[in-house]
DNA sequence: TCACAGTATGACATCGATGTCGCTTTTGCC
DNA sequence: GGCAAAAGCGACATCGATGTCATACTGTGA
């Protein structure tokens, strides 16, 4: 009401229509350079608009043109995390060549957080929506999926839900990280994982006890801890591993954060067991660190794809992509048992 | 038009208060829980919202509401640059506590690019804008800071612009990283710098270059190195510094990724130089690699603060916070000059 | 019983753009 | 010069919600 909110206000389109002399709609025209507008009377228009710093109401736009924004939604966790922020890059750059903009959100790790957000963008109209799940009840996604807004699920397969999903070979990176270990002599080999009630933790476990079962081994069981949810756990939980007698000669970690863990407890130990991590990471060729490798960036232009492609119209059943993994050998893996 | 289309579109308002068989203004208001409903008819019609899966459409509330989103964007480089990351993450927590959601786009250090992400955030009318610009000049968003949507500068500082910044203390860090090596009985300090267009490096350069006049060291001079952009330039320009004769006994470099690039290059190095890197990062206490640390959650989370201040309608002068470094010595910035 | 406050509800305008349709005015061509 | 087609423009409805205001009904106190 008063000038300073007068200022405030973003001109209108019918205050440029008005300015230029014009229709509202012959306005609209001009500045989408539809056809049939008379050239002089064109630039009339974007002068006016250039004059007032008129500025389209995409809200407007979007909801005359169809209630659709061009807005993506992504939750995942902590971008802090190097996996979700190179899973985010990967995504944001598909998406801009299609012109869309992604909106990401953190699910803070908690399932009730999670379904919120997802509601927060359901409300906004994402044109598809993107989840890293930290829980594994999907159902509550499944009217949604059935009503135009496509989901994409990264690194977790959806439960209960016909969804296209983007997710590692979880199972045979860590079955050919467990044959690396064994192929060097090694069979006390110790398992540190994450939350085995997480699928991609579970896969892991998986893949790496059935490399253990195939070659006979049973020498590992004693050295298996899971449930390892953070850094510091994680170096505790390898210090204590270490000083066990005998102990194991070779580390297994299922995820980066567990990587680093270990990387800590192991720092200033003379002969150190040998050590694989699930995930690449930054700097793990200075550190000479072997570990099973993926394409990050890779999940997230896949899911990204996968959604366009729904986005622009395709149907057809759920689709599965997998990123396969490889082993990076880069020293600490290849230690022998001492 | 087909059947397909029409299980697609999600229902309206106006078919929920159909189904309840009320008014479209009744059923608004038993879903927002406004006074004056009668318990029976609020149940009414929340049971036929469920029955058909409502979901409120927030671009048409948005649009009545006053054409204003409850999004904030930011314009960064590329997610994948854990700096970036980190920022976004400290933003993202800071504005969920406001119910506010966070869009990214990726600037690709292009003006250009960031010019025109800039036009489709505001076209989305975001309540605000975040950039860590890529060029120096911000003239272009002069009429927009003017005109409601506040601005908040990261890391580097508006120019020709009147608006909230949120800096780091580069040329006082950099000062810091020069007495440290010079402390430490260094006087053939290279400098590794990044874009010297760039202001944050400027500020680096500077502040490091004093620190050499006010010890009346000039030992330094042959071994500055700017413009290297990238980890394998950085990587490239190291190898080739350790070889001068006589070669640099320590190195400072202005940001993680030409720390990186100093890492790789020095990693089978016998007798590396002492090496101080700007940018805090992941195993650099593994690494034993010395640094100017910043919190770059902060930095996020004070930019949100500020902005999220002037959404609430604070009014003022443009305000400036500087996030202070500290030296964290870990070893590699306290090996003596050989 | 009447007046009146308060409750419950609905009709209609509105946010700022775009789509449809219709009315003039040119333009092109025989 | 005449006529059809195309160009140029505007009036009005519309997207899906919310705000305003009017109206009908309910209950209470004099």
């Amino acid at each position: 009401m008063s000038a300073d909110d007068a200022n405030v206000r973003r001109p209108t389109l019918t205050e440029v229509a008005a300015l230029a002399g014009v229709s509202l709609k012959t306005a609209s025209r001009a500045l989408n350079r539809e056809p049939n507008v008379a050239p002089s009377t064109g630039r009339r228009v974007r002068d006016a608009a250039d004059m007032l710093g008129y500025r389209l109401n995409g809200i407007a736009r979007e909801l005359r043109r169809g209630a659709t924004s061009s807005l993506v939604g992504l939750v995942s966790g902590d971008l802090a995390n190097p996996f979700y922020s190179a899973v985010a890059s990967g995504i944001e750059r598909e998406l801009r060549q299609h012109g869309l903009l992604l909106i990401t959100a953190n699910n803070d790790e908690d399932a009730e957080l999670e379904r919120s957000l997802v509601d927060a963008f359901l409300e906004r109209r994402v044109r598809a929506l993107l989840v890293i799940p930290s829980g594994d009840d999907h159902e509550y996604l499944a009217i949604e999926g059935n009503r135009g807004v496509p989901f994409v699920f990264l690194d977790r397969p959806p439960d209960g839900l016909a969804a296209d999903a983007v997710l590692i070979d979880n199972a045979g990176g860590a079955r050919s990280a467990g044959e690396h270990l064994l192929a060097g002599g090694h069979r006390r080999i110790a398992l540190v994982a994450d939350l085995a009630r997480m699928a991609p933790q579970r896969g892991r476990i998986d893949g790496f006890v059935s490399a253990m079962h195939a070659a006979g081994n049973e020498a590992w069981e004693p050295y298996v801890r899971t449930d390892v949810h953070d850094v510091r756990h994680a170096e505790r939980t390898v210090r204590e591993l270490v000083v066990l007698d005998p102990a194991p000669t070779a580390i297994f970690t299922t995820n980066n954060r567990l990587t680093t863990g270990a990387l800590r407890a192991l720092r200033d130990l003379d002969t150190p067991p040998a050590l694989v991590g699930f995930d690449d990471f930054d700097l793990a060729d200075v550190l000479g660190t072997t570990v099973v490798a993926h394409d990050m960036t890779a999940i997230g232009r896949e899911a990204a794809r996968l959604a366009y492609e729904r986005i622009s119209g395709h149907t057809g059943p759920a689709r599965t992509i997998v990123i396969s993994t490889s082993i990076i050998a880069r020293g600490s893996g290849e230690r022998s048992p001492r």
